[in-house]
DNA sequence: GTCTATACAAAGATAGAC
DNA sequence: GTCTATCTTTGTATAGAC
Protein backbone atom coordinates (compact mmCIF):
# COMPACT_ATOMS: atom_id res chain seq x y z
CA UNK A 1 0.00 0.00 0.00
CA UNK A 2 2.17 2.46 1.34
CA UNK A 3 1.77 6.11 0.26
CA UNK A 4 -1.49 6.02 -0.92
CA UNK A 5 -3.36 4.24 1.98
CA UNK A 6 -4.31 8.17 2.93
CA UNK A 7 -5.97 8.52 0.17
CA UNK A 8 -7.76 5.26 0.40
CA UNK A 9 -8.73 6.49 3.55
CA UNK A 10 -10.12 9.24 2.68
CA UNK A 11 -12.36 7.32 0.12
CA UNK A 12 -13.40 5.19 2.10
CA UNK A 13 -14.11 7.56 4.89
CA UNK A 14 -16.03 9.14 2.39
CA UNK A 15 -18.15 6.91 0.95
CA UNK A 16 -19.07 6.13 4.98
CA UNK A 17 -20.07 9.80 5.91
CA UNK A 18 -22.48 10.04 2.40
CA UNK A 19 -24.07 6.68 3.11
CA UNK A 20 -23.92 5.95 6.65
CA UNK A 21 -23.35 9.79 8.60
CA UNK A 22 -20.34 11.07 10.72
CA UNK A 23 -21.59 8.87 13.85
CA UNK A 24 -22.88 6.03 12.14
CA UNK A 25 -19.03 4.40 10.89
CA UNK A 26 -16.08 3.89 13.04
CA UNK A 27 -12.47 3.37 12.12
CA UNK A 28 -12.98 -0.36 12.30
CA UNK A 29 -15.47 0.14 9.21
CA UNK A 30 -12.59 1.52 7.59
CA UNK A 31 -10.08 -0.60 9.10
CA UNK A 32 -11.63 -3.33 7.16
CA UNK A 33 -12.48 -1.63 3.58
CA UNK A 34 -9.21 -0.20 3.57
CA UNK A 35 -6.86 -3.60 4.78
CA UNK A 36 -5.08 -1.56 7.56
CA UNK A 37 -5.17 -1.92 11.17
CA UNK A 38 -7.62 1.03 13.06
CA UNK A 39 -3.88 1.83 14.96
CA UNK A 40 -2.66 2.40 11.26
CA UNK A 41 -5.55 4.88 10.91
CA UNK A 42 -4.32 6.68 13.79
CA UNK A 43 -1.09 7.77 12.61
CA UNK A 44 -2.30 9.42 9.21
CA UNK A 45 -5.25 11.05 10.80
CA UNK A 46 -4.54 11.43 15.29
CA UNK A 47 -8.31 11.48 15.66
CA UNK A 48 -11.40 11.31 14.02
CA UNK A 49 -12.38 15.13 13.95
CA UNK A 50 -8.72 15.65 12.55
CA UNK A 51 -10.44 13.10 9.58
CA UNK A 52 -13.42 15.02 9.23
CA UNK A 53 -11.69 18.35 8.81
CA UNK A 54 -9.63 16.60 6.01
CA UNK A 55 -12.71 15.41 4.11
CA UNK A 56 -14.36 18.87 3.87
CA UNK A 57 -11.22 20.46 2.87
CA UNK A 58 -10.83 18.32 0.12
CA UNK A 59 -14.54 17.96 -0.80
CA UNK A 60 -14.33 22.11 -1.25
CA UNK A 61 -11.47 21.89 -3.25
CA UNK A 62 -12.76 19.69 -5.28
CA UNK A 63 -16.19 21.45 -5.85
CA UNK A 64 -14.00 24.37 -6.60
CA UNK A 65 -12.28 22.37 -9.25
CA UNK A 66 -15.25 21.38 -11.02
CA UNK A 67 -17.24 24.39 -10.59
CA UNK A 68 -13.87 26.59 -12.17
CA UNK A 69 -13.60 23.74 -15.44
CA UNK A 70 -17.31 24.01 -15.77
CA UNK A 71 -17.08 28.12 -16.11
CA UNK A 72 -14.26 27.71 -18.51
CA UNK A 73 -16.20 25.90 -20.65
CA UNK A 74 -18.10 29.60 -21.61
CA UNK A 75 -21.54 27.55 -22.33
CA UNK A 76 -24.50 28.59 -21.47
CA UNK A 77 -26.06 29.13 -18.29
CA UNK A 78 -28.66 26.58 -19.06
CA UNK A 79 -25.93 23.95 -19.77
CA UNK A 80 -24.07 24.84 -17.07
CA UNK A 81 -26.87 24.64 -14.78
CA UNK A 82 -27.53 20.88 -16.07
CA UNK A 83 -23.97 19.97 -15.35
CA UNK A 84 -24.74 21.45 -11.79
CA UNK A 85 -27.34 18.77 -11.41
CA UNK A 86 -25.46 15.84 -13.00
CA UNK A 87 -22.86 16.59 -9.67
CA UNK A 88 -25.89 15.74 -7.39
CA UNK A 89 -27.11 12.53 -9.87
CA UNK A 90 -23.84 11.18 -9.64
CA UNK A 91 -23.12 11.82 -6.02
CA UNK A 92 -26.02 10.04 -5.34
CA UNK A 93 -24.37 6.54 -6.39
CA UNK A 94 -27.98 4.91 -6.70
CA UNK A 95 -29.46 6.33 -3.59
CA UNK A 96 -26.37 4.85 -1.76
CA UNK A 97 -24.96 8.42 -0.44
CA UNK A 98 -25.92 12.13 0.01
CA UNK A 99 -23.63 15.52 -0.53
CA UNK A 100 -20.91 14.98 2.28
CA UNK A 101 -22.03 18.69 3.04
CA UNK A 102 -25.89 17.14 3.86
CA UNK A 103 -24.42 14.52 5.98
CA UNK A 104 -22.00 16.60 8.05
CA UNK A 105 -24.88 18.93 8.74
CA UNK A 106 -26.93 16.83 10.72
CA UNK A 107 -23.97 15.74 12.97
CA UNK A 108 -23.52 19.36 13.57
CA UNK A 109 -22.83 18.83 17.58
CA UNK A 110 -20.69 16.11 16.85
CA UNK A 111 -18.06 18.34 14.79
CA UNK A 112 -15.17 21.07 15.37
CA UNK A 113 -15.55 24.60 14.27
CA UNK A 114 -13.15 23.72 11.66
CA UNK A 115 -15.70 21.54 9.52
CA UNK A 116 -18.23 24.04 10.29
CA UNK A 117 -16.39 26.56 8.73
CA UNK A 118 -15.48 24.17 5.58
CA UNK A 119 -19.49 23.48 5.31
CA UNK A 120 -20.31 26.94 5.32
CA UNK A 121 -17.76 27.30 2.75
CA UNK A 122 -19.12 24.92 0.63
CA UNK A 123 -22.58 26.52 0.85
CA UNK A 124 -20.78 30.00 -0.01
CA UNK A 125 -18.80 28.65 -2.78
CA UNK A 126 -22.38 27.11 -3.89
CA UNK A 127 -24.06 29.65 -3.46
CA UNK A 128 -21.85 32.82 -4.96
CA UNK A 129 -21.19 30.52 -7.97
CA UNK A 130 -25.12 29.51 -8.68
CA UNK A 131 -26.21 33.55 -8.50
CA UNK A 132 -23.84 34.64 -10.76
CA UNK A 133 -25.13 31.48 -13.44
CA UNK A 134 -28.50 32.88 -12.85
CA UNK A 135 -27.73 36.35 -13.34
CA UNK A 136 -26.22 35.24 -16.62
CA UNK A 137 -29.08 32.88 -17.25
CA UNK A 138 -31.19 36.20 -17.43
CA UNK A 139 -29.00 37.67 -20.16
CA UNK A 140 -28.60 34.76 -22.38
CA UNK A 141 -32.15 34.21 -21.49
CA UNK A 142 -31.17 30.24 -21.89
CA UNK A 143 -33.25 29.99 -18.36
CA UNK A 144 -36.95 30.20 -18.09
CA UNK A 145 -38.73 32.79 -15.51
CA UNK A 146 -36.14 33.81 -13.21
CA UNK A 147 -36.90 35.75 -9.97
CA UNK A 148 -34.25 37.22 -7.70
CA UNK A 149 -31.14 35.50 -8.54
CA UNK A 150 -29.61 35.19 -4.70
CA UNK A 151 -33.17 33.66 -3.90
CA UNK A 152 -33.31 31.26 -7.27
CA UNK A 153 -29.55 30.12 -6.15
CA UNK A 154 -30.98 28.96 -2.36
CA UNK A 155 -34.16 27.55 -3.81
CA UNK A 156 -31.51 25.50 -6.04
CA UNK A 157 -29.00 24.34 -3.95
CA UNK A 158 -32.38 23.31 -1.29
CA UNK A 159 -34.06 21.23 -3.98
CA UNK A 160 -31.08 19.66 -5.10
CA UNK A 161 -30.17 18.63 -1.73
CA UNK A 162 -33.90 17.70 -1.44
CA UNK A 163 -33.91 15.43 -4.06
CA UNK A 164 -31.07 13.35 -3.15
CA UNK A 165 -32.51 13.17 0.12
CA UNK A 166 -35.77 11.92 -1.63
CA UNK A 167 -33.56 9.40 -3.60
CA UNK A 168 -31.98 8.15 -0.49
CA UNK A 169 -35.41 7.94 1.79
CA UNK A 170 -36.96 5.63 -0.67
CA UNK A 171 -33.55 4.32 -2.61
CA UNK A 172 -34.76 5.19 -5.59
CA UNK A 173 -33.36 7.09 -8.17
CA UNK A 174 -37.15 7.75 -9.85
CA UNK A 175 -37.31 10.22 -6.91
CA UNK A 176 -34.36 11.90 -7.93
CA UNK A 177 -35.47 12.60 -11.33
CA UNK A 178 -39.11 13.54 -10.31
CA UNK A 179 -37.94 15.96 -8.12
CA UNK A 180 -35.47 17.84 -10.47
CA UNK A 181 -37.81 17.79 -13.18
CA UNK A 182 -39.13 20.77 -12.97
CA UNK A 183 -35.86 22.39 -12.50
CA UNK A 184 -34.57 20.79 -15.76
CA UNK A 185 -37.91 22.34 -17.55
CA UNK A 186 -36.37 25.46 -16.81
CA UNK A 187 -33.13 25.05 -18.81
CA UNK A 188 -33.28 25.52 -23.04
CA UNK B 1 -43.21 10.26 37.14
CA UNK B 2 -45.38 7.53 36.55
CA UNK B 3 -47.58 7.14 33.49
CA UNK B 4 -46.50 10.21 31.24
CA UNK B 5 -42.53 8.78 31.56
CA UNK B 6 -42.80 6.92 28.22
CA UNK B 7 -44.35 10.72 26.60
CA UNK B 8 -41.08 12.46 27.95
CA UNK B 9 -39.08 9.89 26.41
CA UNK B 10 -40.40 10.35 23.10
CA UNK B 11 -40.08 13.74 23.57
CA UNK B 12 -36.38 14.12 24.36
CA UNK B 13 -35.67 11.12 21.80
CA UNK B 14 -37.32 13.01 18.76
CA UNK B 15 -35.55 16.64 20.01
CA UNK B 16 -32.33 14.30 19.95
CA UNK B 17 -32.47 12.73 16.62
CA UNK B 18 -34.13 15.91 14.97
CA UNK B 19 -30.83 17.46 16.70
CA UNK B 20 -28.26 15.04 16.78
CA UNK B 21 -29.49 12.65 14.73
CA UNK B 22 -30.13 8.80 15.25
CA UNK B 23 -26.28 7.57 16.04
CA UNK B 24 -25.65 10.60 17.75
CA UNK B 25 -27.37 10.22 20.72
CA UNK B 26 -27.74 7.31 23.34
CA UNK B 27 -29.95 6.30 26.24
CA UNK B 28 -27.47 8.17 28.75
CA UNK B 29 -28.50 11.42 27.04
CA UNK B 30 -32.63 10.57 27.81
CA UNK B 31 -31.72 9.63 30.89
CA UNK B 32 -30.35 12.71 32.03
CA UNK B 33 -32.60 14.71 30.26
CA UNK B 34 -35.78 12.80 31.41
CA UNK B 35 -34.42 11.81 35.21
CA UNK B 36 -34.77 8.41 35.20
CA UNK B 37 -32.25 5.51 34.99
CA UNK B 38 -31.17 4.01 31.17
CA UNK B 39 -32.57 0.63 32.61
CA UNK B 40 -35.82 2.24 32.96
CA UNK B 41 -35.88 3.43 29.49
CA UNK B 42 -35.18 -0.24 28.30
CA UNK B 43 -38.95 -1.17 30.08
CA UNK B 44 -40.56 1.19 27.61
CA UNK B 45 -38.78 1.00 24.60
CA UNK B 46 -36.70 -2.99 24.82
CA UNK B 47 -34.51 -1.22 22.23
CA UNK B 48 -33.40 1.46 20.47
CA UNK B 49 -34.95 0.04 17.16
CA UNK B 50 -38.16 0.27 18.61
CA UNK B 51 -38.00 3.43 20.24
CA UNK B 52 -37.26 4.66 16.56
CA UNK B 53 -40.42 2.96 15.31
CA UNK B 54 -42.34 4.49 17.70
CA UNK B 55 -40.79 8.06 17.22
CA UNK B 56 -41.84 7.66 13.32
CA UNK B 57 -45.58 6.55 14.41
CA UNK B 58 -46.20 9.48 16.70
CA UNK B 59 -44.92 11.89 14.04
CA UNK B 60 -46.84 10.27 11.03
CA UNK B 61 -49.85 10.69 13.02
CA UNK B 62 -49.18 14.11 13.73
CA UNK B 63 -48.89 14.62 10.29
CA UNK B 64 -52.10 13.36 9.16
CA UNK B 65 -53.95 15.01 12.17
CA UNK B 66 -52.12 18.13 11.18
CA UNK B 67 -53.00 18.37 7.57
CA UNK B 68 -56.54 17.02 7.70
CA UNK B 69 -57.21 20.08 10.15
CA UNK B 70 -55.82 22.36 7.71
CA UNK B 71 -57.97 20.93 5.01
CA UNK B 72 -61.08 20.91 7.14
CA UNK B 73 -60.32 24.88 7.18
CA UNK B 74 -61.30 25.23 3.56
CA UNK B 75 -59.23 28.11 3.17
CA UNK B 76 -57.63 28.69 -0.34
CA UNK B 77 -54.74 26.23 -2.27
CA UNK B 78 -52.20 29.23 -1.30
CA UNK B 79 -53.33 30.21 2.30
CA UNK B 80 -53.02 26.36 3.14
CA UNK B 81 -49.20 25.94 1.30
CA UNK B 82 -48.08 28.86 3.62
CA UNK B 83 -49.38 26.78 6.68
CA UNK B 84 -47.42 23.76 5.31
CA UNK B 85 -44.05 26.11 5.23
CA UNK B 86 -45.07 27.69 8.60
CA UNK B 87 -44.85 23.58 9.78
CA UNK B 88 -41.33 23.68 8.42
CA UNK B 89 -40.31 26.94 10.05
CA UNK B 90 -41.22 26.18 13.39
CA UNK B 91 -39.76 22.62 12.89
CA UNK B 92 -36.55 23.82 12.91
CA UNK B 93 -36.68 25.20 16.82
CA UNK B 94 -33.99 27.89 15.38
CA UNK B 95 -31.60 26.00 13.73
CA UNK B 96 -31.58 23.22 16.23
CA UNK B 97 -33.75 20.24 14.65
CA UNK B 98 -34.67 19.12 11.39
CA UNK B 99 -37.35 17.24 10.24
CA UNK B 100 -37.21 13.44 11.74
CA UNK B 101 -37.61 12.42 8.56
CA UNK B 102 -34.64 13.83 7.46
CA UNK B 103 -32.48 12.88 9.81
CA UNK B 104 -33.69 9.36 9.83
CA UNK B 105 -33.12 9.45 6.06
CA UNK B 106 -29.26 10.01 6.72
CA UNK B 107 -29.29 6.94 9.10
CA UNK B 108 -30.69 4.74 6.66
CA UNK B 109 -29.04 1.47 7.17
CA UNK B 110 -28.73 1.95 11.19
CA UNK B 111 -32.29 1.36 10.92
CA UNK B 112 -34.66 -1.44 10.96
CA UNK B 113 -37.18 -2.08 7.67
CA UNK B 114 -39.96 -0.83 9.96
CA UNK B 115 -38.50 2.39 10.08
CA UNK B 116 -37.79 2.95 6.55
CA UNK B 117 -41.84 1.95 5.66
CA UNK B 118 -43.20 4.61 8.27
CA UNK B 119 -40.58 7.13 6.71
CA UNK B 120 -41.74 6.07 3.18
CA UNK B 121 -45.48 6.37 4.70
CA UNK B 122 -44.21 10.46 5.52
CA UNK B 123 -43.28 11.16 2.04
CA UNK B 124 -46.46 9.67 0.48
CA UNK B 125 -48.76 11.13 2.62
CA UNK B 126 -46.75 14.78 2.40
CA UNK B 127 -46.24 14.28 -1.38
CA UNK B 128 -50.15 13.43 -1.59
CA UNK B 129 -51.25 15.78 0.01
CA UNK B 130 -49.27 18.87 -1.43
CA UNK B 131 -49.98 17.36 -5.12
CA UNK B 132 -53.63 17.65 -4.24
CA UNK B 133 -53.34 21.47 -3.14
CA UNK B 134 -51.37 21.93 -6.09
CA UNK B 135 -54.10 20.92 -8.53
CA UNK B 136 -56.66 23.13 -6.20
CA UNK B 137 -54.12 25.88 -6.29
CA UNK B 138 -55.15 25.63 -10.18
CA UNK B 139 -58.37 25.62 -9.82
CA UNK B 140 -58.70 28.69 -7.10
CA UNK B 141 -55.77 30.83 -9.29
CA UNK B 142 -54.46 31.28 -5.71
CA UNK B 143 -50.96 30.07 -6.95
CA UNK B 144 -48.96 31.55 -9.68
CA UNK B 145 -47.32 29.30 -12.51
CA UNK B 146 -48.23 25.66 -11.15
CA UNK B 147 -46.65 22.66 -13.61
CA UNK B 148 -47.82 19.72 -13.14
CA UNK B 149 -48.30 18.89 -9.85
CA UNK B 150 -46.58 16.06 -9.19
CA UNK B 151 -43.76 17.60 -9.83
CA UNK B 152 -44.43 20.62 -8.10
CA UNK B 153 -45.38 18.59 -5.26
CA UNK B 154 -41.88 16.68 -4.96
CA UNK B 155 -39.48 20.29 -6.10
CA UNK B 156 -42.05 21.65 -3.05
CA UNK B 157 -40.93 18.98 0.02
CA UNK B 158 -37.13 18.96 -1.48
CA UNK B 159 -36.72 22.75 -1.26
CA UNK B 160 -38.45 23.09 2.51
CA UNK B 161 -36.41 20.01 3.75
CA UNK B 162 -33.39 21.27 1.72
CA UNK B 163 -34.45 24.84 3.30
CA UNK B 164 -33.71 22.99 7.18
CA UNK B 165 -30.68 21.86 6.09
CA UNK B 166 -29.88 25.55 4.99
CA UNK B 167 -30.38 26.89 8.53
CA UNK B 168 -29.32 23.95 10.10
CA UNK B 169 -25.92 23.82 8.33
CA UNK B 170 -25.11 27.39 9.75
CA UNK B 171 -27.39 27.80 12.55
CA UNK B 172 -29.07 30.92 10.68
CA UNK B 173 -33.07 31.09 10.51
CA UNK B 174 -32.35 34.22 7.75
CA UNK B 175 -31.58 31.28 5.63
CA UNK B 176 -34.24 29.46 5.92
CA UNK B 177 -36.24 32.21 4.40
CA UNK B 178 -33.94 33.11 1.83
CA UNK B 179 -34.45 29.29 0.66
CA UNK B 180 -38.40 30.11 0.97
CA UNK B 181 -38.85 33.33 -0.16
CA UNK B 182 -39.39 32.45 -3.72
CA UNK B 183 -42.06 29.61 -3.00
CA UNK B 184 -43.82 32.53 -0.49
CA UNK B 185 -43.83 35.07 -3.52
CA UNK B 186 -45.98 32.27 -5.95
CA UNK B 187 -48.86 32.25 -2.98
CA UNK B 188 -51.48 34.76 -2.97
C1' DG C 1 4.12 3.16 8.15
C1' DT C 2 2.14 -0.72 9.99
C1' DC C 3 1.71 -3.97 13.44
C1' DT C 4 0.21 -6.17 18.33
C1' DA C 5 -1.37 -5.21 22.61
C1' DT C 6 -3.85 -2.57 25.54
C1' DA C 7 -6.19 1.25 27.92
C1' DC C 8 -10.43 3.50 28.76
C1' DA C 9 -14.90 5.15 28.14
C1' DA C 10 -19.43 4.67 26.28
C1' DA C 11 -22.89 2.03 24.12
C1' DG C 12 -27.08 -1.13 24.23
C1' DA C 13 -29.02 -4.41 26.97
C1' DT C 14 -30.40 -7.83 30.95
C1' DA C 15 -31.17 -9.75 35.87
C1' DG C 16 -33.19 -9.28 39.89
C1' DA C 17 -34.33 -6.44 44.12
C1' DC C 18 -37.72 -3.10 45.66
C1' DG D 1 -42.09 1.20 37.01
C1' DT D 2 -37.80 2.25 38.61
C1' DC D 3 -33.71 1.13 40.76
C1' DT D 4 -28.58 -0.95 41.31
C1' DA D 5 -25.42 -3.88 39.48
C1' DT D 6 -23.45 -6.07 35.79
C1' DC D 7 -22.43 -7.99 31.07
C1' DT D 8 -20.72 -7.57 26.41
C1' DT D 9 -19.41 -5.19 22.54
C1' DT D 10 -17.77 -1.41 20.27
C1' DG D 11 -15.37 3.02 19.80
C1' DT D 12 -11.50 6.15 19.97
C1' DA D 13 -6.98 6.40 21.16
C1' DT D 14 -1.99 5.37 22.82
C1' DA D 15 2.59 2.72 23.64
C1' DG D 16 6.04 0.47 21.84
C1' DA D 17 7.99 -3.33 18.76
C1' DC D 18 9.27 -4.11 13.95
Amino acid sequence: MGTDTKMALLDSAEKAVRSRGYDGFSYADLSSEVGVRTASIHYHFPTKANLATSLMERYNEMLEADLMALDAKAVSAAKRLRTHIDRYRKGLFDGEGLCLCVSFSISRESLEPRVLSELKRYRDISLNWLEKVFTEGKADGSVKSIGHPRQEAATWLAALEGAQLAARAEKDMTRFEETVALMLGRLD
